[in-house]
DNA sequence: GATGAATGAGGGTTCATTCAT
DNA sequence: AATGAATGAACCCTCATTCAT
């Protein structure tokens, strides 16, 4: 198994079609079957329809369902964070980066990419522990490591006072995390309106700096 | 579908079996093996065998796998949420009172039940979204209306200063589910310590209160 | 698995058909395939089809080919032994008797029923070592122990003069094997004449008591 | 497998191959596939691979799997005979000569190439039956002629009292094939022990001389 | 009411064969 | 001449569901 490396499959041809192009397009028509229907309820031959491939062309590329699985998890997994924090302009008060890294979290936690994802990697946690690991390291870990870093460059900025970066960030992204979300991943709302966002990232940026803002006179 | 307690009625029966017991056998028998093998993978056969009837005893009872799945969610959703607030002396300050429901909170959470439902329903919530929203009000809603209750009569009391009682007792269970929280999820880790725990309660609390504390002098 | 046992397959039925038929149509069916097939070659669903059943029956009554297999093999090594020594008349001399079981042995041998048997152990012997074990004790095994039996009795009546009953009986047998027996299992030869079997059973006879017959004067 | 030593012949090449060894390469990647798997058991892929060729080479060679599986019975047919003739000593007793042809036979039928090969030709017999003459005549036929000559010789020299040679050679070649040779094919023993051999050999030099022997004094 | 034998569609997977390169 | 990606039929097996008993 090959995950992240760049290989093309069996081989690159400059044939009739983009070259590689088997592979991703196994990849698409897993993505959106296995989204669909979950781990146990895609079947091979579905996804096989919808990537416009034979069966047998699967097992081409993929040695099994689980393998096609894991190679799924494991290239969308990568995808959501990058924007998380591009050109995020520092120069701003802390309330401010703050909000808008709570806006751009919001924006890729409800998003139906994160929340199918977030739903098969719980679903199938126990039948596949590493991919539980491979999301855990490409979503949360990594977005709190972004921000813990934030929180250590505005503290020695003197702009606000906290001690365990990792932890307090782990705490801003809770605070971001309120029922909403649940409801979200529940699929009992659909994606809330700018306004109820604003509200809980402005009460997430308050408590936050309630207890580690720096005095402003 | 008799969700809450169904009773076949009143009268002793001298045969081997009690009445209403043929259903909650299957119930039970349903709740090991959907707990084990989640929805797509549980098998009605192994249910059967498990509950000690017949297949056949399984349609009599419930109209087909769906509605088993239906009812032992909606039966066992209703289980753990009693706990969260027995004999909760309200006499302590709120710092204690708090930190003590973020105990029992933790507790249930990260608890094997509640973790098997939450993936459960997590994994269903598209095919079956009754059961998200009965999860939904049977767990996080039900916790939430019972502490933003203690909220109200702690401001009440002059002890706090919380004006949206319902959002503050959101941000509270907020705080609590850190990453924590997100790893028992995906099976990354077992039940953590009871220091661990103390530490995301302690700092929980401590926040909580920085925003919606009162002076004390 | 239960091979030579009684047990009707999953519960006897008074049903439309003859208690217990199930399982006989499925191993006749399953006979058939197998013989015309082999094992490789054989797929369940002819099977189920020729034995008028569901695939799912199949695998009600065995838990899969293998099984299935091994059932059929038990059931039909059984067959075709008892015929060679039945109503053998033992006052009859040496040279008649062995004649006698020389055609009986010819007539099992190079009959369909263990000509395909021969075929298909031999083919599995390596994945079903506990079937050429039946299929040896069955067989060549049960034949050689009866005629070690005649042989001692003939010898302690002084009609024969052997040291070794079952070497003596395997030679024997051994001589009743000559190229006619390989061609009829390679397929190239029909069944052959009776004259040329008794050509062969004369010559063997023969051979034999030059070596263990005892002077007649 | 390449039993005899056979080598690609004179002149080294600079390339990596030589004229006409791409069949050879197949062939021989068919013979250890075949041998292990049986037929229905072998894969193209299998054999491709074993034979260092892509798949669509073996189809440029040969029409299809049923072709290979004849080219190579074809083939490794011829090798195993020449053995048993060769430096045989005339000038020896018959005894002697006899008890040389069987220990060689014995060499010949209990060794896996042959073991293999009698296998594969019972299992296969019914869908090549061509395939079951060649390996008729290669072997056994090829065999009882080369006996039966020797006998013609020993009995002209006075040596043998021999009236029918193809019959006498069979009857020889049989004696030799107790059961032994049975529960070798089925797989039940391993290469017997030099001396159960040649016990067997002496009793059917001995029964054999019994009969076609010439009394000397 | 309870049973479990029977069903047949559909599951994942393999493989002989083809053909564009 | 050689390749190996692509195919799709067929493989063994599982399972939710039905229905005669």
């Amino acid at each position: 198994m090959d995950f992240l490396g760049a290989h093309d499959g069996p081989g690159t041809r400059p044939a009739d079609d983009v070259p590689g192009c088997k592979e991703r397009q196994i990849l698409d028509g897993a993505a959106s079957v296995f989204a669909r229907d979950g781990y146990g309820g895609a079947s091979m031959s579905r996804i096989a329809r919808e990537a416009g491939v034979s069966k047998g062309t699967l097992y081409n590329y993929f040695s099994g369902k689980a393998e096609l699985f894991a190679a799924y998890v494991h290239r969308d997994c990568s995808r959501w964070i990058a924007l998380l924090f591009d050109d995020l302009d520092e120069t701003a008060p802390p309330a401010e980066i703050l909000a808008q890294i709570g806006r751009r979290q919001f924006q890729m936690l409800l998003g139906e990419p994160a929340l199918t994802m977030y739903r098969m990697v719980i679903a199938e946690a126990e039948k596949f522990p590493e991919l539980a690991e491979t999301f855990y390291q490409a979503g949360p870990a990594h977005a709190v490591a972004h921000v813990a870093a934030y929180l250590r460059r505005a503290t020695e900025a003197g702009e606000l006072s906290v001690e365990d970066f990792d932890f307090a960030a782990e705490q801003f992204f809770a605070l971001i995390q309120t029922h909403l979300c649940m409801k979200r991943r529940l699929r009992l709302i659909e994606m809330p309106s700018q306004a109820e966002l604003e509200h809980v990232i402005g009460q997430a940026v308050r408590m936050f700096l309630s207890t580690y803002g720096v005095a402003r006179n």
